[in-house]
DNA sequence: TCAAGTTGTCTATGATAATAGACAACTTGA
DNA sequence: TCAAGTTGTCTATTATCATAGACAACTTGA
């Protein structure tokens, strides 16, 4: 096929068949990490050669969105969610920001009790009630972290459930009359992913996160929310600004 | 220069310049019957071969955008004028209704008496005292038709310097106290533009034109006025509604 | 280990895109 | 009438687009 067939659009095939796949990747027919159809079943697909899927894949790879593997498949390449580190830092304004939908979800919430690091963070004495939430985040329908935050059970009565319902830190806050918050301590290292938090993220074992423990405080500087955060490391690229 | 200069982005050359043509005329930078750019300049502002210029304007031509003349440039093809018939057909206001000026020029107008056609379609005697005008109407600056039309010189004396005046039918009308009136028979045939009109339409010779005679009669369905007009066929397109 | 399926690379061919130059044919205005 | 400017047409060259076939290199699952 010649590009006389398509009416001579001035439109390079390789280029229709490299925005076919890009649409399906932005539109979740292809999902971040899933194995596109092989350059044959494309190359069928499109009625095109094979070497001209290649030509549309490179173009694809070379920005990033795919990437090949020989003798195995090509595959959605998950671009990174750029994650500035501010004072202010809202998971779903970040992933907005990014052009991509944030969601939450409730994996588990129950009772706790404070530890000694626990206890410093949130200012409450060893021993204090405490609720305990294990949350994923996710922007579109790509895993980016899980999270474990701790609140005062007797600031905060009932967080599990109001977390289940608002899927979102900010608004469970929002319910229980706190207007707004900062940023506080944040420790940043890495580490190796477990098997629980790799079920989670949809993570092949042995993968890289990046972990993140943070306390959140009120405009008065008193801790509210303290967490402990593993995010994906190939789908986040933290920034740091001055 | 080629493609790859243009970041290779899989879009012909071509393809862009034409595209660029196109969306002047859409907003307007380019009007329906204003001449192009040369190719030259054309293809010296997209920084492009005059050739690939040529593929641009071949591409528009061929969907009837532009229109070359040799020797003397390419110009923006009037898109067909929309003429709805309907038993209210106002000139101006369809012309208007398309974005357009409506304008009207007499050409000349002169005293005359009713053959049996003038007389029957009129409700006059053979032979009675007519006022012909012979006008032309255009749309911007582009002629539409020229029409010759007969009314009743007892009935609107001195027509002919109203119209001059007045540049309009239905102000001419109204000046004799009609304050509406509808379109009665309409007959539409079709014809070779002859020697006179040509010059008057700005058509080269041997161009088709649409030959319409119609009578517009007043609300009790008294005639008014009878016209013969010659529309320029590549310019106006009759729609007939039900 | 092996077969099947995948991507990577090579050669080859024809059509198209884009460039370049030259000249013909025509229009316009001085 | 003439010069300048315009579009039309021709040849020619280079790079890209698209196709086709063959085989290598690699991964995966049986």
């Amino acid at each position: 096929m010649s590009m006389q067939d398509t009416a001579s659009s001035g439109v390079a095939l390789w280029r229709l068949v490299a925005d076919g796949i890009e649409r399906g990747i932005a539109d979740g027919r292809f999902a971040a990490g899933d194995k596109l159809p092989g350059e044959m079943e494309i190359a069928e697909t499109y009625r095109v050669n094979r070497h001209t899927v290649r030509r549309a894949l490179a173009a694809l790879a070379e920005r990033g969105l795919v990437r090949a593997e020989r003798g195995s498949g090509t595959y959605v390449e998950a671009q990174k969610l750029a994650y500035p580190l501010r004072s202010r830092t809202r998971f779903s304004e970040i992933v907005g920001a990014g052009g991509r939908e944030p969601r939450g979800q409730l994996i588990e919430a129950s009772e706790d009790v404070a530890t000694r690091e626990l206890a410093r963070e949130l200012g409450l004495k060893i021993g204090a009630p405490l609720v305990r939430i294990e949350a994923i985040r996710l922007a579109d329908r790509t895993p980016i972290c899980v999270s474990t935050t701790w609140l005062s059970a007797e600031l905060f009565p009932n967080a599990g459930v109001v977390f289940a319902a608002t899927r979102s830190m900010t608004k469970l806050l929002e319910h229980y009359g706190v207007r707004d918050y900062r940023r506080g301590a944040t420790r940043i290292t890495a580490g190796i992913v477990d098997a629980t938090d790799a079920a989670r993220l949809d993570l092949p074992l042995g993968r890289p996160i990046l972990v993140v423990d943070a306390t959140d405080l009120d405009l008065d500087g008193k801790p509210l929310v303290t967490k402990h955060s593993r995010f994906v490391a190939e789908r986040v690229e933290f920034l740091v600004e001055p």
